[in-house]
DNA sequence: GACATATTACGAGATTATTCGTAAGCAATT
DNA sequence: AATTGCTTACGAATAATCTCGTAATATGTC
């Protein structure tokens, strides 16, 4: 088990991880068309925030030709965990339950979702 | 239904209001003394950061002695609301399941919980 | 090669969040 | 009433984040 630096991407961060984990990998230009559909910015500060992504170590980047190509360098699922883990100490006592009761109570969740819940349960419960 | 401005307390003032939900109402020594526990951090920096959360109304107060005494003026429940579905939205592509599974992995969850857990699920199959 | 277009690099301003020092006020004690 | 101790108010420094303008560079087209 390797000694794990904690990810702390900003929030501007974040979404620009969420086109890289949807797109593999992309330009400025791709990244900034995807955020400027709901967000209104400029295209400098788009290739701003990815440059220092990359200096941080968040994205990787392929400047063999002129227009570079970024993918993350950070796993979709581990800052998932992250942040999930935060959000249950933070906010919720550390009580994993109250955290995902509250998510089930609040948002509409299909009848095949609530049936996978139920199935990691029962694999949850045959482990211990 | 009412609209509702969203809550956007930073990471410093939610162990603020943290504090203030478990206790009912505290005076900021108070808070800064659970603060210090696990934080180290001056106590005129709490005290800054209560008077400008009574400044956005996240917080209460009562000044008519000397030493003040606080309240949270948002709801846990709400604040929790907020942020997990911050968190399905940005993170988990509007999944709920996804988060639930994320959550139930992460962390060891007792039986008694996940019992519950179950019992929820099934009042939600009822329902539709 | 000149021109138009698109890209990266870089610096610096704007905004927000966090921190704490200092002053002033009040209350109890001597 | 002076001293001590705790409190609030306030301003300002620092840090972190987000923003964008401008310049330099490359690419392709005429």
């Amino acid at each position: 088990m390797s000694e794990q630096a904690p990810i702390k991407p900003t929030e501007s961060e974040l979404e620009i991880l969420q086109v890289l984990w949807d797109k593999e990998h992309a330009t400025v230009r791709e990244v900034h068309e995807v955020l400027t559909a709901h967000k209104d910015v400029g295209y400098t500060t788009t290739l701003k925030l990815m440059q220092i992504m990359f200096e941080k170590g968040l994205v990787l980047r392929d400047d063999s030709s002129k227009t570079h190509i970024y993918t993350a360098n950070v796993s979709r699922e581990n800052t998932q965990q992250q942040l999930v883990n935060k959000l249950i100490r933070n906010l919720f006592n550390g009580s994993t339950s109250q955290l995902v009761m509250q998510a089930l109570g609040n948002q509409s969740t299909s009848k095949e979702e609530l049936d996978a819940i139920e199935a990691m349960i029962q694999q949850l419960k045959n482990k211990s």
